[in-house]
RNA sequence: ACCGAUGUAACCCAACCGGCAGAGGUGCCAGUCUCAGAAACUGGAAGUGAGGGUUCGAAUCCCUCCAUCGGUACCA
C-alpha cells in the first residue's frame, strides 16, 4: 500500500491507473477488516435498489388536482463500452431534480430507454457475425445495470427501445403520415458522400479533408443516389419562431444561425445571344448599379452551354478540377480565388449595361441559386477576384474616407451620383442603402425581373441509409419483370418513380434476419440482397421493398411522445397521455445535439401539432446540456489518452451515492470541468461524516437542539431548495457540508437527523433513505414532504458589515439589520482602526447601505 | 474571420440587484493523536487574465486587448 500511494503522487496517467488499481483492492480489504460501525455503500446501495423496485416506488402516476413535472433525460445509445462518467453527470441532475419534486407533492414522468439503432452494432456484426439484434440487447442490458446501480428513480415500467418492433411500428406509421403530406418524398439528384468501401453514405463530418473516410480510410466521391428526405425547409419559418417562446441555453443562436435566414432579393440577368437567363440572389440589391460581372458556380447548369467556342477547353478543365476537390478544401477561406471568363455576357437589369459573365469556385452550388452579382467595391471576394483578373471596380454606396480601389465597404450607406446615374429604378443621391434595397427590389420585381426573395442554409433532411440495423421505409415499388424477379439473373426493373405505401395494418414491416451485413458496394444497401424480403407478390403482380433504412435520427425524433404512452397498442399515444404529461419540462443532455437531434424533434412535433396529435406547438419547454466531463489531464477522455474514467470502478470503490454528488459538486451543470480522483475522495469523507452524524451519533435529548443549530439546519434547508430549484447543485452540496460540520462537533437531534436524510436524499438517495429508515422511518422517504423552513429563522437580527473610508476596508462593526445611519456612524466610529483614518479629517458624505456597508468619505 | 461562452488561491469552484473577495472540496504547511507513519480531528497561508472608464465603492457595469473552449465558416 505504502509504495502504491507513492505511484500515485507521480503524475503521469499510466502510472496513476495501475496504482489506482492496487489501492482499490487495498481499500477493500481494509473495509473489510476495519471495527466498528461504518458507513458501507456496497451494503447500503443494492438494499434500495432492491426495495425501490419491488415497490416499484418511482411509478409515474397523475392525480387529479396537483401539478405535474416532466423531466426528460437524452436517451443513450447503448454503445458497447458501457456508461461513461458523462452520462451520470445530467442524469444525476435530472435525477435530483425528479426527487425533490415528488417530495414537494409534484407527480413526476422520469423515463428512461434506448436509442438502439446505429451503426457500430452493424459494424459489430460484420466483424463478428453477432447479430446486430443480439449485440444490442446485451449493450442494453449492461446500461440498464449500470443505471440501476447508480440509483436513479426511473419509472422503468417505461423503458423504450427504438429497436422494439412495437416501437418501430410506430415509428414508420409516422413516416408514413409524413409521406401522405408530401413531407416524405425522393430525390435523385441528390450529391451524397458515397463510400464504395464501407457501403454506405456519409455524413460530411464522416469524410476527412484528403477524401477518405473517417472510419478505415477508404477513397469517398461524391454520387447522386436515390434518396427519401423529409421537406424541414417548409418548416423553416416556424421553427425559428419556436425558438423565441422556448426556455433554452445558446442553442437557440446555433438553430438559428443553422436555419439560416436570409432576407434580400433575386434578381434576373438575361444572356446576350441566349435564350437564357441568370438568377441571383444576393443581400445587397442595393449595390446592383455597381455589380461589374456575374460568376457562376462550377455545378451551375448553364457554365458549359454559355462558354463561348475558344474559351471552352479551359472552362471544361476548370470544372472537372472543382469537381474532384472537397468541401473541404473549397471553403478553406484563406485560398485565392480563381475562375474563368465564360467569353459571355449578362444584362444587368437595372441599367442594361452588358457585364462579363465568369465561373468560379467560391461561388457555392447549393446555396441560393449558385450564382451571384459581383459587385467588387462593395465586397470582399468580388474585390478580390476583381483585382485579381483586372475587373472594374464601381463604387455606388457612399461612406467617407472610403477607397474602393483599396478595400471593398461592406457597410450601408447612401446611394452615390454613380448609383443614380447608373440605375433606371427611381433611386435618389444620398437615398439610405436600406432605402435603395426597398425601390430597387419592387422596381425589379415590376419589371418582371426578380424581387424580394427570402433564403434559408437550412436543407431538406436526407432520410435514408443504405444500412441494415435501422427502421425499414415502408415503402414499396412496382416492378417490371420477366417472371419470378427473385430467381438468379432475373434482371427486373424497379419503378421508383411510383412509390407505395405500406397499409398501416401491416406494420410494423419488420427487418428480415440476415447472416451477412457486409456491403456488396451496392447503393441498395445489404437489404437489397434479401431477395425473399424484397421482392414479394400481391394480387398477381410483383413489387419491391424500399431496401434503404431510417437514420439514426428517426427513432430518438418522438421518443418522448412514446414515453407517455409506452405499451399503447393502438396509438403512438394517447391524447389522455399527452394531456396528463405534456409538454416536457425539463430537457437535459449534451450540446453536441443543440442542433440536429434538437431540430429534427422540433419539426417533427410542428407536423404533428398541424396534424392535431399534439396539443403544443414546441415540446421542450427548458432545456439544459451539462458540460462535458475531462479527463484527469484536463484533455478530452478518450481511449486513446487513457485517461477515461470507468463508472463502475468508482462505485465499486466510492459508491454511487458518491459518484452523484461528486459529479455533482465538481462545478456549475452546464460547464466544461475535468475529473479529480482526490476530490471524490473528500466527497467519501464527507459521507462519512454524514454516517456518524447522523446514523451513530444521535441523541433522542430535546435538549440538544440549540438555537444555533436550529438557524444553520433551517437556513440550509432554505439553500438547498432554492439551489435545486435552480439546478445549482455544486452550491447545495456545500451547505449540507457546513451543516454536517456543525453538527458533527455534538450530539445530533433525532430531528435534525431526520431532516438531513430528507434533505440529502435527491443527492444520495440510498445514503437518505437508510438514514431515514435508521431515525425511525416506516418505509421510503421519496414521497415524504420536503422540509419546509421558518423564514424568520433564517434571518440574523444583527449582522457584521464592513466599515471603509474612502473605500478602503479598515474595519468591521456588528450591527442590528435595520440600524439607521446615526447608530451605523456612532458604532462604526468606535473602530480604532476606523479612528486612525478619519480623526483629524473632515467627513464630507457617510454612505450606509443597511446590512451591507459602512463608507466615510473624508477629506 | 464571425457568433457565443468562460477567465477568482497550486487545482476544482463560491460571492444575490455593484457593498468586508471566500461557501465548500482538493493540495500544501503546522498542531493534536502516534514509537513512527497512515487515517481522523483542529488551525493556517495564498488570488479577481491585462489596460482604461463609470462610481463613495467594481470579480460584478461599459470600452479595448489577451487566453481557453464551443459553434459556424467564401451563405452573396
Amino acid at each position: 500500500m505504502r509504495v502504491a500511494r507513492r505511484a500515485r503522487g507521480r503524475r503521469g496517467v499510466l502510472a496513476l491507473r495501475r496504482a489506482s488499481q492496487v489501492v482499490i483492492d487495498a481499500r477493500d480489504m481494509s473495509a473489510d477488516t476495519h471495527d466498528g460501525p461504518r458507513y458501507r455503500p456496497q451494503d447500503v446501495e443494492p438494499k434500495w435498489q432492491r426495495y425501490w423496485e419491488e415497490h416499484r416506488t418511482f411509478r409515474a402516476t397523475r392525480h387529479p388536482g396537483r401539478s405535474k413535472m416532466y423531466v426528460l433525460d437524452m436517451f443513450p445509445y447503448p454503445s458497447g463500452d458501457g456508461l461513461h462518467v458523462g452520462h451520470p453527470e445530467g442524469y444525476t441532475a435530472t435525477d435530483i431534480v425528479c426527487r425533490y419534486q415528488r417530495m414537494k407533492g409534484v407527480d413526476v414522468l422520469h423515463p428512461m430507454g434506448w436509442d438502439a439503432f446505429g451503426l457500430p452494432a452493424e459494424q459489430h456484426a460484420i466483424k463478428t457475425g453477432t447479430h446486430p439484434r443480439q449485440k444490442t440487447l446485451d449493450n442494453i442490458a449492461n446500461f440498464r445495470r449500470q443505471l440501476k446501480m447508480l440509483g436513479f428513480s426511473y419509472d422503468w415500467d417505461r423503458e423504450i427501445d427504438t429497436t422494439d418492433p412495437g416501437y418501430v411500428r410506430w415509428t414508420q406509421w409516422i413516416f408514413l403520415r409524413l409521406f401522405e403530406r408530401g413531407l416524405a418524398f425522393q430525390q435523385s439528384d441528390m450529391p451524397v458522400n458515397w463510400c464504395p468501401g464501407l457501403g454506405t453514405v456519409l455524413a460530411n463530418d464522416e469524410v476527412k479533408a484528403d477524401g477518405t473516410s473517417e472510419v478505415g480510410g477508404f477513397p469517398v466521391e461524391k454520387l447522386a443516389i436515390r434518396q427519401w428526405s423529409l421537406r424541414i425547409t417548409r418548416y423553416a419559418d416556424r421553427l425559428l419562431e419556436g425558438l423565441d417562446t422556448v426556455d433554452w441555453p445558446d442553442t437557440k443562436a446555433k438553430q438559428r444561425n443553422w436555419i439560416g435566414r436570409s432576407e434580400g432579393a433575386e434578381v434576373d440577368f438575361a444572356v446576350r445571344g441566349h435564350d437564357a437567363t441568370i438568377r441571383v440572389f444576393t443581400t445587397r440589391v442595393d449595390t446592383l448599379p455597381g455589380a461589374t460581372y456575374v460568376v457562376l458556380a462550377p455545378e451551375h447548369p448553364l457554365v458549359l452551354s454559355l462558354a463561348t467556342p475558344d474559351r471552352r477547353p479551359a472552362v471544361e478543365s476548370y470544372v472537372a478540377a472543382a469537381a474532384k476537390k472537397t468541401d473541404i478544401d473549397r471553403s478553406d477561406i484563406g485560398r485565392e480565388k480563381t475562375g474563368e471568363s465564360l467569353g459571355a455576357f449578362a444584362v444587368n437589369p437595372v441599367n442594361g449595361e452588358e457585364i462579363p459573365i465568369w465561373v468560379g469556385d467560391y461561388v457555392i452550388g447549393g446555396y441560393g441559386s449558385g450564382a451571384v452579382m459581383a459587385v467588387p467595391a462593395h465586397d470582399e471576394r468580388d474585390h478580390a477576384f476583381a483585382v485579381k483578373y483586372g475587373l472594374p471596380i464601381v463604387e455606388v454606396v457612399e461612406i467617407s474616407g472610403a477607397d474602393v480601389e483599396k478595400r471593398a465597404t461592406t457597410d450601408d450607406g447612401v446611394a452615390n451620383d454613380a448609383a443614380v446615374s447608373r440605375s433606371r429604378a427611381p433611386i435618389a443621391r444620398a437615398m439610405p442603402s436600406a432605402e435603395v434595397r426597398r425601390v430597387i427590389a419592387t422596381w425589379l420585381a415590376d419589371q418582371g425581373r426578380g424581387g424580394p426573395k427570402v433564403t434559408y442554409k437550412l436543407r431538406d433532411w436526407v432520410f435514408s441509409r443504405q444500412r441494415y440495423w435501422g427502421e425499414p421505409i415502408p415503402i414499396y415499388f412496382p416492378v417490371t419483370c420477366d417472371g419470378d424477379p427473385r430467381r438468379p439473373g432475373a434482371n427486373p426493373t424497379i419503378h421508383y418513380e411510383t412509390p407505395i405505401a405500406v397499409d398501416d395494418a401491416e406494420l410494423p414491416l419488420r427487418l428480415p434476419d440476415l447472416v451477412e451485413f457486409k456491403s456488396t458496394g451496392d447503393p441498395a444497401g445489404p437489404l437489397g440482397r434479401a431477395t425473399d424480403w424484397r421482392y414479394f407478390q400481391k394480387d398477381g403482380k410483383w413489387f419491391a421493398r424500399e431496401t434503404n433504412t431510417m437514420p439514426q435520427w428517426a427513432g430518438s425524433c418522438w421518443y418522448y411522445l412514446r414515453f407517455l404512452d409506452p405499451r399503447n397498442a393502438d396509438a403512438a399515444w394517447s391524447r389522455e397521455a399527452y394531456a396528463a404529461w405534456m409538454p416536457v419540462d425539463l430537457y437535459v443532455g449534451g450540446s453536441e445535439h443543440a442542433v440536429l437531434h434538437l431540430l429534427y424533434a422540433r419539426f417533427w412535433h410542428q407536423v404533428f401539432f398541424d396534424m392535431g396529435l399534439v396539443e403544443h406547438p414546441e415540446p421542450f419547454q427548458k432545456l439544459v446540456h451539462q458540460g462535458i466531463i475531462l479527463g484527469e489531464d484536463g484533455q478530452k477522455m478518450s481511449k486513446a489518452r487513457g485517461n477515461v474514467i470507468n463508472p463502475d470502478d468508482i462505485v465499486r470503490r466510492f459508491g454511487a451515492d458518491a459518484l452523484r454528488l461528486f459529479e455533482m459538486f465538481m462545478g456549475p451543470l452546464e460547464q466544461m470541468k475535468p475529473w479529480q480522483t482526490s476530490g471524490i475522495e473528500g466527497i467519501r469523507r464527507f459521507l462519512e461524516r454524514v454516517w456518524v452524524a447522523c446514523a451513530e451519533g444521535v441523541t433522542d435529548d430535546p435538549a440538544a437542539y440549540d438555537v444555533e443549530t436550529r438557524k444553520l439546519v433551517h437556513r440550509t434547508i432554505k439553500k438547498v431548495g432554492e439551489d435545486i430549484d435552480s439546478l445549482r447543485f455544486n452550491t447545495a452540496i456545500s451547505a449540507m457540508m457546513i451543516l454536517v460540520k456543525h453538527i458533527g462537533q455534538r450530539p445530533v437531534p433525532r430531528e435534525v437527523a431526520r431532516t438531513f436524510a430528507l434533505l440529502v436524499s435527491p443527492f444520495a438517495p440510498h445514503l437518505g433513505e437508510e438514514l431515514w429508515h435508521r431515525n425511525g422511518g416506516a418505509d421510503t422517504l421519496a414521497y415524504e414532504p420536503w422540509p419546509t423552513y421558518d423564514a424568520a429563522l433564517t434571518r440574523d437580527d444583527t449582522v457584521e458589515i464592513g466599515v471603509q473610508v474612502n473605500g478602503k476596508v479598515r474595519g468591521a462593526v456588528r450591527l442590528a439589520l435595520d440600524a439607521d445611519e446615526a447608530v451605523a456612524r456612532e458604532q462604526a466610529l468606535l473602530d480604532p482602526k476606523v479612528r486612525e483614518h478619519v480623526d483629524g479629517r473632515t467627513v464630507k458624505k457617510v454612505v450606509y447601505v443597511k446590512g451591507r456597508i459602512v463608507n466615510f468619505i473624508v477629506g
